[in-house]
RNA sequence: GGGCGAUUAGCUCAGUUGGCUAGAGCACCUGUCUUACAAACAGGGGGUCGCAGGUUCGAGUCCUGCAUCGCCCA
């Protein structure tokens, strides 16, 4: 309506977890990629006929039971399936909210051109060293089996007990023989590799450098100082294990300490011989691996209960001093990591994953977050604290299956063993490509696997890894069809603030790395809504509402004027009143717009005073919603354009043109007032349609379509606007359209005038407990000498508004708050 | 523990750089079938602006502290 060529694509983020568990619990099936692929499930096209041949593989109740391996290739097919299911609804959803979306730029974070360009980011990373490969301790989740970044790990509050077990020290000659550690984790006593307390702590500065004894596997394990243990938590002392939380892998980093990887990748105690593989004191070797041995298989919840029944143990302590739990277990409540989606903790487990480097680049971090205009401006201050606060590289391998391939492949030495260092990256020409199917460039199909050849990287990227470039997708960077120079940077990137830490972050990080540049001028970040009570909606807790029925019940203007009226940043309680508000403004359009294109009358210019008056007060209204747009404020913008129509434009406007309308004996002013209220509604119009599109557009199509030759208010100039921008063409503005064509009014009070002083015969004769549109004999206005003034070019309309055949005056208000009060006489029947 | 935001009428919310008697819609009360609209219109009542200090001629607005709620982070 501006006039500028927009792009406004729709994206759908199909990759990752979230559908893979659908899928998982939709067709109760698992993907095992040792799972030889099932020639029939090849032949389904959709939901239903895979779910029969599922059917007849094994019985749907035995599969939800106990899923039904099956290939990764018909895992990820039935992955598209669902995704296919998910995109149609919304995008019906979408369309019937009237979104101006260009339908022509859809794209997937599956698809072709989406793979490719993350791939290609991975090579542009890879070239310019951000990218590393690395066996290191990761957060993980035992259930999804995944490695898991910072960002998508949460706190949350849970019931847990402070465990007081007594380690011996080794040192006969020590002056302390054994002191007590508290931990919540007694099951990750087998892992332990050491053993810290604050340097300045005096109960344990005789302690550094010695080695202490852990009880139940007899472990020899340094004791040393570290500023980060907290002398007021617990008992002041600690043990170190691998690897129970970031700074257990601080101080393993730091002090060289032993791996003892207990836990295996499904969460379970790994089989592991204590007292064989790991040391343990001389002449306690059997009872360590006798004791360990019992944990093998465990999860996590059971290993710790075994423990605990292993500490009651007299014979398992180092220092045969009694059972070497003290005392009961104190139960505390703490927080607990866990991965977003995730429903046990995460725990740190050492594997090899890919990186990209960001530690190093915090500063340029923040440059690019400053060079972003943050709206609301507060925003930014999440982004900053965010990246000040990053404490490790972005995990972007994932042990997943639907998702994009990173685009690796390893040389097989002559044992068969991969040699991560020489890792092979795929070329340009190759993209997309999967390296489990493509053989690495250089190397032919038959020698993947072989000693001498190669072997596939098999892991995906993070979906953060693909949706954070978003903007170069779009832009079809790198493509034949590269649209970069016209498109990045992006002008705004609309999203809620629960993801500035993944999406936004990640997104400006790869615009860092790639161009140098931010990924788009604005972020507008919006609040969510929240149910009445202000609670955070979720499925879970059943206090969630979806789009489609309000749509359904209120309509799509109803729910987009609801929607309209959130402020940036600030969450919204949900409140059913504001849709039916909105549908009283949806009501409202229609009659006014029925009303004023059923006026008729002689053709002529906007001559009148008043007329003109209220054009220039609409003038206003314009400017005021147009500043508010351009600063993203379109609640602000909805409100200003309401406010005015309501009050201004039906209630009064309206109201006073009645008399005029009809007056056959005034041809000039009865043109005037036909032509002010035609183009008061065509400004209106264009002012509601971002909000609410359906009935601007309905009211348009009965006259103003086809005398404008301009079919859609949504292809009409926004009142106001300067034209055709950047190259577009656009159709003029047409006669009798132009709210700059209208001259200013001889007084700019007189529209504000004529309202006061209807507005004080209404109050009359309500008051007087007479309808509205009873006649009067006499109407007589109190008012001061500048009230006179303002009203005299528009006497004409108010008397004829208020029913009275002429005004008379007396002399101004004493007292009250208004400045004009009438007297009435009404009319005898 | 750190950061951010919010707290204004019964409800949902505006209130721009400090400045007329603090506003809107809904709800409530009263009236009106009025030639676009009774899913309407008109009129009206209703607030110690979370609390306590401070700055100022003047504070909903600025400063300090506190309380409550929410979000983000550790």
């Amino acid at each position: 309506m501006t006039g500028w060529n927009v792009i406004y694509p729709m994206g759908w983020d199909d990759n990752g977890l979230p559908t893979e568990r659908r899928v998982q619990n939709f067709f109760g099936v698992r993907c095992d990629p040792e799972h030889p692929t099932e020639p029939a499930l090849a032949e389904a096209n959709g939901i239903n006929k895979t779910r029969a041949i599922l059917d007849s593989l094994k019985p749907h109740k035995e599969r939800i039971k106990d899923p039904l391996p099956i290939a990764r290739e018909d895992f990820i097919r039935l992955c598209h399936f669902v995704t296919e299911e998910d995109e149609k609804a919304y995008r019906d959803l979408f369309y019937r909210m009237g979104y101006s979306i260009d339908w022509s730029e859809e794209y997937a974070t599956i698809d072709d051109r989406s793979r490719r360009i993350a791939q290609r980011s991975f090579l542009d990373l890879n070239r310019k060293g951000h990218v590393y490969t690395s066996e290191l301790p990761t957060m993980w989740d035992v259930d999804f089996q995944t490695a898991v970044a910072q960002a998508e790990v949460e706190d949350r509050e849970k019931n847990g007990a402070y465990h007081d077990i007594e380690f011996a020290v080794e040192d006969p000659n020590a002056d302390v023989k054994s002191f007590v550690i508290s931990t919540t984790r007694p099951e990750l006593l087998a892992a332990c590799v050491g053993v810290t307390a604050h340097p300045d702590d005096p109960r344990f500065k005789g302690l550094f450098g010695k080695y202490a004894i852990t009880p139940v596997f007899f472990s020899r394990v340094p004791i040393f100082p570290s500023d980060k243990a907290d002398p007021e938590k617990g008992t002041g002392i600690l043990m170190v294990c691998t690897f129970g939380d970031q700074t257990d892998v601080e101080w393993w980093r730091e002090n060289s300490l032993q791996l003892k990887a207990v836990l295996d990748k499904d969460g379970r105690i790994r089989p592991m011989e204590y007292g064989v593989e790991w040391d343990a004191a001389k002449g306690h070797e059997d009872r360590a691996k006798e004791n360990f041995g019992s944990l093998v298989g465990l999860r996590v919840n059971q290993a710790k209960r075994r423990v605990v029944e292993m500490l009651q143990d007299s014979e398992n302590s180092a220092t045969s001093k009694g059972a070497p739990l003290q005392g009961e277990p104190k139960p505390i409540t703490h927080p607990v990591r866990y991965y977003e989606k995730g429903d046990n903790p995460i725990e740190y487990l050492t594997s090899r994953q890919w990186f990209v480097r960001l530690l190093d680049k915090k500063d340029q971090l923040q440059g690019k977050g400053e060079a972003v205009r943050w709206r609301p401006d507060f925003m930014h201050k999440r982004y900053a604290n965010w990246t000040d606060g990053l404490n490790a590289d972005w995990a972007v391998s994932r042990q997943r299956y639907f998702g994009v391939p990173i685009p690796v492949w390893y040389p097989l030495n002559e044992h068969g063993e991969r040699d991560y260092g020489k890792y092979i990256v795929a070329t340009e020409d190759m993209l997309p490509v999967d390296p489990t199917a493509t053989p690495a460039p250089g190397y032919t199909e038959d020698q993947r696997g072989k000693p001498g050849g190669f072997d596939a990287e098999v892991d995906v990227f993070d979906t953060w890894f693909t949706s954070s470039l978003t903007p170069q997708i779009v832009a079809r960077w790198g493509d034949a069809d590269d649209r970069m120079s016209q498109l990045f940077p992006m002008d705004l990137r609309p999203q809620a603030h629960d993801i500035i830490r993944t999406w936004a972050f990640y997104t400006i990080a790869k615009a860092m790395l790639h161009h140098d540049d931010v990924p788009w001028h604005n972020a507008a970040i919006s609040g969510f809504i929240v149910d009445p009570d202000r609670k955070k909606m979720s499925k879970s807790k059943g206090n969630a509402i979806t789009p489609l029925p309000l749509v359904e019940q209120y309509g799509a203007d109803a729910v987009r004027y609801w929607s309209a009226n959130g402020r940036l940043g600030m969450d919204m309680a949900y409140d059913e009143t504001v849709f039916k508000i909105g549908g009283k403004l949806v009501t409202k359009l229609y009659n006014a717009g029925k009303f004023v294109l059923s006026q008729t009358g002689p053709q002529g210019d906007i001559t009148h005073e008043l007329d003109r008056a209220f054009i220039a007060e609409l003038k206003d209204v314009v400017r005021r919603a147009t500043t508010a747009l351009d600063e993203y404020e379109f609640a602000v913008a909805l409100q200003v354009t309401e406010d005015f129509f309501w009050s201004g434009f039906t209630d009064n406007y309206i109201e006073l043109l009645k008399g005029r309308t009809r007056n056959d004996d005034d041809a000039e002013g009865r043109a005037s007032a036909v032509a002010g209220l035609r183009l008061g509604l065509s400004v209106m119009l264009r002012l509601f349609a971002p909000f609410v599109p359906t009935i601007a557009d309905e009211v348009w199509s009965w006259v103003f379509a086809e005398e404008t030759g301009v079919p859609s208010v949504h292809l009409a100039p926004w009142p106001g606007s300067a034209g055709a921008q950047g190259g577009m063409s656009m159709p003029g503005v047409p006669a009798g359209h132009d709210i700059s064509a209208v001259p200013a009014p001889q007084n700019p009070g007189s529209f504000a005038a004529a309202r006061e002083a209807i507005a004080a015969i209404r109050k009359a004769k309500s008051e007087a407990g007479i309808s509205l549109g009873k006649p009067l004999s006499s109407l007589v206005l109190s008012a001061d000498e500048k009230g006179r003034s303002d009203l005299s070019l528009v006497l004409g309309d108010v008397a004829a508004a208020g029913g009275a055949p002429s005004v008379s005056f007396n002399g101004a208000v004493t007292g009250g708050d208004t400045r004009f009060e009438a007297e009435i006489t009404p009319l005898e029947e």
